[in-house]
RNA sequence: GCGCGGUUAGCUCAGCGGUAGAGCAACUCGUUUACACCGAGUGGGCCGGGGGUUCGAUCCCCUCACCGCGCACCA
């Protein structure tokens, strides 16, 4: 017998563990089993799980879970990712506190250090993926600097190398002046900061003319090369080639004429700074003839550098632009500054303002690669879900930039390429390779490593075993499903797709499932700094891990983020103790799962009902799960357990049980037990844990055997059953109708009354026979017959042809009554407006389909029949 | 500025051409031996505003308002 309440934490890691020794998880090249296959999205190898994470790993579980019981060969692909920046962040900080840096403990011994901590950290993650109940192949865990996942990234790079899709160029960057080093687009963060607008005068070269000039980085004002102009303002196209003066420096600039330009904004002169702005980067190329000089004013820290006047060299950025303003001010030079609002590029990482920096680095030709990436979703090889994202995706890959993979870290695969002397480069997958193609020649290696991404944008094919031909390759490649969050469409889905199409001349997975973005009750994106960061890990110490799964899955709608609130959990944790203790009671009443059980043999219709209505919701689970909704997934499975099997079906055969038929309640036994081992089952990919306890619990199959590999039922063999179905929504009506009455008169829920039918069809007649035992006890009534003269004073109501009469005239308030039945009347003739309204309009008679017609039409006559009855029933309350 | 999404019961959200739904909250009743982490019942909605298409619109189209999120930005 099962504990009188449910406890998730005893049981948790008790079944996870067998789950795990039990070789479940495991998918099987060598099986014969048509695949199913999921690539779980690396988190960071150094991370702990949050919200994202337990939204995302419990919706790919619970479709590893599901076609695993349907019979497909599961693979659902573990594993981590070094996570460049941010470990090495981490692993800097630490050394930070202990006073020491990366730099003077040298390349090896930092590595050896972040290793370390890999090591410490490393499972934290993979553990709490357990306590989820998250079922991946573990022993197959890969993570991104693995020796293999590597060697793949060597291959990957000397191959887009060779066949000139990875150049090395000198181009703007956005430089990160705290980590030292280039980032991509994607990882800065735009954030609207109030600052000034500076105003400034550039005097003419010959003193003729002065030019007044607006910035909101006055430091850089040190490394102007021109002033642009529109070239049709009038206000200044005569100064066009023309020469001014940057005070300060004393520097002659010319003036050139660029259409970037906006007249309306500012004075409508801009100052070009092409070292340290992007839009100025590209008037320099566009002016390449007027010899305006590139400087560079910073240090990779972000300090004044040699290229600035003595007195500012080692200056702050930020401490050199109040100087600027300074020195212009004492030169008369200064205008005005006025309050702004603008945006200002921060690393989302390091948090500091990020630089356009002129360096050489590595770039990725993601144009030429995105064709074929954009072609695969146009033409459907790949789907997103919700499809909207499509536009996303086609978006960023059709205004893609060059795509900048090195890094300044150390932490991360070391670009396989190396220089001479003469900064020859030789890129080759080993250094003896490399030397090979140097010759006599010495060479070293770039310093640098790769962006993160890179490594990533591999992993459906390199965690498979790439570039090796594996049976793992031919097998699972490629995937079924990507299941990920929209926030990395840019930075993986579209890469991967591009290494995918072009490496494997076929898309890495068939369909991209695209999940919200979890947030608090409010709305808010979690976040540290706002605190309102809730712990998946509190939730299932507090909940269970099944409440908790199951939440995000019943939230999990497509196209809306999740406004997580812990009722919810509580709600599902509720769930899972209903669950529980139906279970108590079928333990109780001796319903156990039956060693057989043959679904055509039971006679009953309640127990046809139930048996039809457990394989519609089986149904209503895998149209929820094919088609990406979670959400009516679990919706279904938690109506049909709470709603049909505890509040229905096992009230309908409580007195049933108590009678004397014992073939009937042997059917009913048997039934009872089939069904909540078909709950089990059906509910087990969501609720893992509390399902797999009761099962071992209750089963009576051979010991060993656990749910977890149970196969998907096949319900076809069940019927139809519409005559059952019929006379249980009747006896559901008539129910619920004298229940509601009842309370509305508030009769005592303890007595119990009698009912007489008036008009009943034999049908009725013949239902009321049938199901008396069950209308007696759910409806409390002490004897159910037949009239012709109904009493006078007596609640009536209608259902179908037949009227129910409960004569309970000392317990009758008049008005209440009179009003009750007034206010269904009143209810009834507005529906019969409608209708009419309809009917009586020639255009919907023409044009509406007929069976709208016929159905508006009957409507309208049942509407009719209750009125008459009803209103019979009031007459009679007034006589 | 461009794009995407949202606006439905007090709250959180489903539904998305043909009688408005759920969960939670509220209220009433409840010792009928599975469950008070429960049961029964009740109330509560011009489905954001305005146009249009349609016999018929919460649903499709246009437009406006407000909210959120991307992307791009004016130096």
């Amino acid at each position: 017998m099962l504990d009188k309440t449910f406890n998730p934490a005893d049981i948790e890691s008790r079944h996870y563990q067998a789950w795990e020794k039990s070789g479940i998880f495991a998918a099987d090249p060598a099986s014969s089993n048509t695949p199913f296959c999921v690539m779980m999205p690396p988190p960071n190898v150094t991370g702990s799980l949050h919200m994202g994470h337990a939204l995302n790993m419990t919706l790919q579980d619970i479709l590893t879970r599901y076609y695993r019981m349907k019979g497909r060969d599961a693979l659902w692909m573990p594993g981590t990712d070094h996570a460049g920046i941010a470990t090495q962040m981490v692993v800097e900080r630490q050394l930070a506190e202990k006073q020491q840096n990366r730099r003077d403990m040298g390349r090896e011994k930092f590595l050896e250090k972040v290793w370390e901590w890999k090591d410490i950290s490393g499972g934290t993650i993979t553990s709490q993926l357990r306590r989820l109940g998250a079922t991946p192949d573990w022993p197959r865990e890969r993570f991104t600097m693995d020796e293999g996942l590597s060697r793949a990234v060597r291959r990957v790079f000397v191959q887009l190398y060779r066949e000139g899709l990875i150049y090395r160029d000198k181009r703007l960057v956005n430089w990160d002046p705290k980590m030292l080093t280039a980032v991509s687009d994607l990882e800065v963060e735009h954030r609207e900061i109030k600052g000034k607008f500076y105003h400034f005068i550039y005097p003419a070269e010959d003193g003729s003319f002065e030019i007044h000039i607006a910035t909101t980085r006055p430091e850089t004002i040190l490394a102007d090369g021109a002033v642009a102009v529109h070239p049709d303002d009038d206000r200044y196209r005569h100064l066009v080639g023309k020469f001014v003066v940057v005070p300060v420096v004393n520097r002659i600039i010319p003036i050139v004429a660029d259409e970037h330009v906006k007249m309306d904004f500012g004075s409508g002169a801009v100052k070009i700074t092409a070292a340290h702005d992007f839009n100025d980067f590209e008037v320099y190329k566009r002016h390449k003839d007027k010899g305006i000089p590139l400087i560079n004013l910073f240090t990779p820290d972000g300090k004044m550098n040699e290229n600035c006047p003595e007195e500012y060299q080692g200056l702050d950025r930020f401490k050199a632009r109040e100087k600027v303003v300074a020195d212009f001010e004492e030169l008369g030079y200064f205008v005005k500054a006025v309050d702004h609002v603008y945006q200002v590029p921060y690393g989302d990482r390091s948090g500091v303002v990020i630089e356009p920096y002129l360096t050489d680095q590595w770039y990725v030709d993601a144009k030429t690669m995105a064709g074929p990436a954009l072609e695969a979703v146009r033409s459907g090889k790949t789907e997103f879900f919700p499809k909207t994202w499509e536009n996303t995706y086609f978006e960023w890959l059709e205004n893609i930039q060059p795509w900048c993979i090195s890094r300044q870290l150390w932490w991360g695969h070391q670009i396989p390429a190396w220089y001479d002397d003469d900064g020859k480069i030789y890129v080759a997958e080993t250094e003896e390779e490399a030397q090979k193609l140097a010759g006599a020649k010495t060479i070293t290696r770039d310093e640098d490593v790769l962006d993160t991404w890179f490594s990533s944008a591999l992993w459906p094919f390199s965690t498979l075993g790439w570039p090796d031909n594996t049976p793992e390759l031919k097998k699972y490649y490629p995937g079924d499903v990507l299941v990920t969050g929209f926030d990395i469409i840019f930075f993986w889905v579209a890469r991967m797709m591009m290494m995918g199409v072009h490496f494997m001349k076929e898309v890495p997975f068939r369909k991209v499932y695209i999940h919200a973005l979890v947030r608090d009750s409010k709305g808010q994106k979690m976040s540290k700094s706002k605190g309102n960061v809730i712990d998946p890990l509190d939730l299932i110490e507090k909940y269970g891990a099944d409440a908790l799964r199951f939440t995000m899955t019943a939230m999990a709608a497509q196209g809306r983020d999740i406004r997580l609130s812990e009722d919810r959990v509580e709600g599902y944790r509720n769930f899972a103790t209903k669950l529980w203790n139906a279970t108590r009671y079928c333990e109780m009443n001796g319903c156990l799962p039956p060693a057989t059980f043959d679904p055509k043999a039971i006679q009953h219709p309640v127990n046809q009902w139930i048996l039809r209505t457990v394989a519609q919701c089986s149904a209503d689970i895998e149209r929820g799960l094919t088609e990406y909704k979670f959400n009516e997934a679990a919706g279904a499975i938690y109506q049909f357990v709470w709603g049909g099997f505890c509040d229905w079906y096992l009230e309908f055969t409580k007195p049933l049980l108590n009678g004397d038929d014992e073939a009937l309640k042997a059917e009913i036994r048997a039934t009872t037990g089939w069904v909540l081992d078909q709950i089990l089952i059906l509910l087990n990919p969501f609720m893992p844990f509390v399902t797999e306890e009761i099962y071992a619990t209750i089963t009576t199959r051979a010991s060993g055997t656990r749910l977890i590999s149970s196969n998907w039922p096949d319900y076809s063999s069940i019927s139809e059953a519409m005559p059952a179905m019929r006379d249980i929504a009747w006896v559901q009506g008539v129910i619920s109708d004298i229940r509601s009455v009842r309370a509305d008169m508030n009769v005592p829920a303890g007595a119990k009354i009698d009912l007489l039918v008036k008009d009943a069809s034999p049908e009725t007649a013949d239902r009321l026979k049938r199901y008396e035992v069950i209308l007696k006890q759910m409806a409390r009534l002490s004897s159910i017959g037949q009239t012709d003269i109904p009493p006078k004073q007596a609640i009536k109501s209608v259902i179908h042809e037949a009227t129910f009469i409960l004569p309970i005239a000392e317990l009758i308030d008049l008005d209440k009554e009179r009003a009750r039945l007034t206010k269904q009347i009143d209810k009834l003739k507005q529906d019969i407006g409608k209708i009419d309204q309809k009917l009586q309009n020639q255009e919907f008679v023409a044009n509406a389909p007929e069976d709208i017609i016929a159905e508006q039409k009957s409507r309208r006559a049942e509407a009719q029949g209750l009125i008459a009855k009803l209103s019979a029933a009031l007459d009679q309350l007034a006589a």
